[in-house]
RNA sequence: GCGGACGUGGUGGAACUGGUAGACACACAGGACUUAAAAUCCUGAGACGGCAACGUCGUGCGGGUUCGAAUCCCGCCGUCCGCACCA
């Protein structure tokens, strides 16, 4: 009777060598089968995996197998983004190739992902970092410099003067190299650029067609391309205080109606007008200096003190030229944005305002709100926005802001300066072009060469790849490509003069902004195969974490776009503009913290926990140690709070880790690792393996015929069983793995409860839960559903099972129990048909022993009766 | 600084379009089985008051709409994420 314990990590690896040697993952383009392409964000190969990250190929997975078992043809690939920084930085510091770094990684992780059972076609597997990828990268690099969508302009860098290198925006702490500790510096640079503006209004536009993206990311998107309305202004210098050669300023502003507010211009650090400034006075270029301190991360710079210098210069107002204002050096004026300059309306803008307030500036209030008194109005430390009437704006004064902005542009439009408009009107993006250039070893080389003669020119298609050099050094920091010693030397492929490689590589996310699209042809001799692209796409479902809500997804959406219209397009595929027809973005797995008391941070599997609550306390287990307990973050090697997926595996196998993540927290939110969780799932897994068991004993022989009738707790049970499987299935397709779960846990304890009864048709009726329990388990916890499955008598795989439907009739029930409520109260509940009359429910609603009593004999004003519903009585 | 989200028992969370708040799980308590333990099974439980029947309160805080609000609207507080060279 008693039943052995079910072996997971034992049985495991028995089962995915079944599923691999009846190959039941690869994918084949057969078009009788809908298809169904599914994708998990793809790895960047730092090492191992833990936990974390199993969780969305898990989701993933449960999508991929349970699509399959639909009927669908799936494909569930999977690859490597293994160019990056982390390959370079072990290079140096463990003097190792970051190629042969990055391939041990791939070779671990490729196993621990195999050793989670997942359904993935590992025959369409690449990295990025191979030659056969980039290759292909670097065809499209070429086609897309020839369409006009690549281009070079100089662009900043943060530069580490003592290490002469360029540093990420991560590697600058506190303005100061991570490394060297020096202060970091902007640098110029020309650098290689994407035209993504060009498809600025077409992604923006076209967001209002992903109706199964999550609304966030859709809204963090359209706020990213910033597309905003206004006008570009040009303010004439005053000749008296001009920098030599300049005449005038051009401002973009989305407010001329509030031009009459304005009381100073303020300009970015480096606009051409503030460097000829500095150039005549030290304190301004001291302060420019200052600015470049901070870097290039757009974060620091806003959230900085703001600051600023009177350059002296004065500009005429456009509608005034009697009335002078100051020109100002700021440094939240950002010369990326716009044209580098603004005009600053205190009374309008809570950035104007606190800037006037610490420099002493005029503050004219020019919208007055609805209902504020205009003789006694005052603008105080809060600046007020829109709405409201128009005042101390001479012409404007009275209208709303809408009215007063078209004619403030109108009359702008025809005023002439220096013999041209005085204003346009101006569609502005936040969105700026995609800079790829990356000074840096272990990434695609840009095919590029640069002759003195002939200027920059393309490396022919006959000489691709250029492959990257495998002995380059990474003794020191720098780029490696541009120090080896004859790796850059070539002829010029038009004039055969001696001419130098392009040194830059290509930024990781182009590499991540097309590999959904190879992975449906992996081995095309071109970049793309239009077929298959046309086949497979677009990604029908596509998970990963919010952190790429916007920069990943929305390169990624402009450059299947671009390579498209650059010869790359899929067959037929010019309405399929967006790759990604519906994205899920998940959360992570997080994890306590440990510190010593020497402050280094601990694994888990060195501490030792007690206590319970708020008297929790932790040592190390092998000193004794005390141990700070840190706050709870996302598993990530530098904390160290990770478990490692081997360890796991190998205690609990990997159903049990797949239950895990997927239970409890909602797919899109955090969960917090807990061993107390993965006990629970773990007895779940055993759970189920004795449930089925059991069945297996009592229920009907496999394959006997239906009975006719059942028995009223048979009919129950089977209701049961087909209610969960139509929420089982709901919610799988919603990715709702944890409402899924819980009525898999609901199920599990009615099935505890039927097994011993033994009325009419209840042997058929447990037979038939226990095989369809099973099969819902299985793309949750396939190995342990093959186990059961065999248990069950079969000798077929439920894997290759069809997912059962359930019976319509047996989803609904004749009597439902509704509430009764008083004055929105609930009183009491009731029993009815289900189709009773509005009529018989309000009667036998009012009959109620506890309503009457509630009631006190007082008559009801109104009875709102919902079907199937409620009823509120209202007195 | 700008932009985005989230907030429900002791804990993770459920609640289809506004209709019985707290499903399910964890932790906890009591019981069964056992020489004992583990495992397993059964029972209980939002808070407060009451022996109980039952009553009152209750979805971060303050208002509003509605017969009815966790859900919709306005304001506030708190937490988390992104900000262009981390991937």
């Amino acid at each position: 009777m008693a039943v052995e314990r079910y072996n997971a990590p034992e049985r495991e690896p028995h089962w995915q060598r079944v599923w691999e040697d009846a190959d039941l993952f690869t994918a084949k383009t057969d078009s009788d089968r809908p298809k169904c392409y599914i994708l998990e964000m793809f790895p960047y190969p730092s090492g191992r995996i833990h936990v974390g990250h199993s969780r969305n190929y898990t989701m993933g997975d449960v999508l991929a197998r349970y699509k399959r078992a639909k009927g669908f043809n799936v494909l569930h690939p999977m690859g490597w983004d293994a160019f990056g920084m982390p390959a370079e930085n072990a290079a140096m510091e463990r003097k190792v190739h970051p190629g042969e770094w990055t391939r041990q990684n791939i070779a671990a992780m490729r196993e621990q992902l195999k050793s989670m059972g997942f359904a993935i076609d590992w025959a369409r597997e690449f990295a990025t970092c191979d030659v056969d990828y980039y290759k292909h990268q670097q065809k499209l690099f070429a086609d897309l410099l020839a369409k006009d969508l690549v281009y070079r302009k100089s662009s900043k860098v943060n530069w580490d003067p003592v290490d002469n290198t360029v540093l990420a925006n991560e590697q600058v702490i506190d303005g100061r190299g991570w490394r060297s500790g020096a202060l970091v510096e902007q640098r110029e640079l020309t650098q290689w650029f994407f035209r993504i503006t060009k498809y600025a209004d077409e992604l923006l536009e076209a967001l209002g067609t992903l109706d199964q993206w999550p609304e966030k990311v859709r809204h963090m998107q359209a706020n990213w391309i910033g597309r905003s309305e206004g006008a570009l202004i040009r303010w004439a210098l005053d000749k008296q205080t001009a920098p030599k050669g300049f005449k005038e300023v051009e401002v973009f502003t989305t407010r001329p109606d509030t031009l009459f507010g304005a009381s100073f211009l303020a300009i970015a650090p480096d606009h051409p007008i503030a460097k000829a400034a500095a150039k005549d006075n030290p304190e301004i270029a001291a302060f420019a200096e200052e600015c470049r301190r901070l870097g290039t991360s757009v974060a620091d710079l806003e959230s900085a003190e703001k600051k600023g210098i009177d350059t002296g210069i004065r500009v005429k107002h456009p509608f005034d030229a009697d009335w002078l204002l100051p020109v100002w050096v700021a440094n939240f004026v950002l010369m990326d944005y716009g044209t580098g300059a603004i005009f600053g309306c205190p009374s309008g803008d809570q950035r104007d305002l606190d800037f006037a307030r610490a420099y002493d500036l005029p503050v004219i209030p020019v919208v007055l709100p609805p209902g504020a008194d205009a003789d006694a109005f005052e603008i105080g430390n809060e600046a007020v926005d829109g709405t409201g009437t128009m005042i101390n704006s001479r012409f404007l004064d009275g209208l709303a802001p809408e009215a007063a902005f078209e004619e403030a542009i109108s009359r702008l439009e025809k005023t002439k300066l220096g013999g041209k408009p005085a204003a346009s009107r101006k569609v502005n993006f936040r969105l700026r072009d995609w800079g790829i250039s990356r000074q840096r070893y272990w990434g695609c080389p840009i095919p590029i060469i640069h002759c003195d003669d002939c200027g920059v020119i393309p490396v022919p298609a006959k000489d691709l790849p250029v492959e990257l050099p495998a002995d380059a050094t990474f003794d020191k920091p720098g780029n490696p490509l541009e120090r080896h010693p004859t790796w850059k030397n070539v002829d010029c492929p038009k004039c055969g003069k001696a001419a130098r490689r392009e040194t830059d590589t290509m930024d990781t996310f182009v590499d991540s902004s097309w590999y959904f699209v190879r992975f449906t042809a992996p081995n095309a001799k071109t970049p793309v195969d239009p077929e298959a692209a046309a086949y497979w796409l677009p990604v029908d479902q596509y998970i990963g974490g919010v952190e790429h809500a916007i920069l990943h997804l929305l390169y990624s959406r402009f450059f299947f776009r671009a390579i498209s219209d650059a010869g790359h397009a899929p067959t037929g595929g010019a309405n399929l503009r967006e790759p990604f027809a519906a994205l899920f973005t998940q959360g992570m797995v997080t994890h306590e913290t440990y510190k010593s008391a020497k402050g280094a941070w601990l694994p888990p599997e060195a501490v030792t926990l007690e206590g319970d609550g708020n008297n929790r306390s932790a040592r190390e287990t092998e000193t004794g140690a005390p141990v700070t307990i840190g706050s709870i973050e996302k598993m990530s090697k530098s904390k160290k709070n990770v478990i490692d997926l081997d360890a796991f595996i190998g205690n609990y196998g990997a159903d049990t880790a797949r239950w895990f993540v997927l239970s409890d927290s909602p797919p899109e939110r955090d969960v917090i690792y807990t061993d107390v969780g993965v006990e629970g799932a773990r007895r779940f897994v055993q759970r189920i393996w004795r449930l089925v068991n059991e069945m297996a004993e009592k229920s009907a022989a496999q394959g006997t015929e239906k009975p006719a009738d059942f028995s009223p707790e048979a009919t129950q049970l089977r209701r049961a069983v087909h209610k969960t499987l139509h929420n089982v299935g709901r919610n799988i397709e919603g990715l709702r793995f944890n409402v899924a779960v819980a009525s898999l846990y609901e199920l599990a304890n009615i099935l505890g409860s039927s097994l011993d009864k033994d009325s009419e048709g209840h042997p058929w009726a447990l037979r038939e839960a226990a095989e369809i329990t099973v099969q819902m388990i299985a793309p949750m916890m396939p190995h342990l559903a093959e186990e059961c499955w065999s248990r069950l008598g079969y000798n077929t795989l439920v894997t290759n099972q069809p997912w059962p439907e359930p019976e319509p009739a047996l989803l609904v029930d004749d009597e439902i129990t509704i509430a009764v409520q008083v004055n929105g109260k609930r009183r009491d509940e009731l029993k009815i048909a289900r189709d009773a009359s509005k009529e018989t429910v309000e009667a036998a609603a009012l009959a109620l022993e506890t309503i009457v009593r509630v009631m006190e004999g007082r008559t009801p004003k109104k009875v709102i009766v919902v079907p199937q519903r409620i009823v509120n009585v209202v007195v």
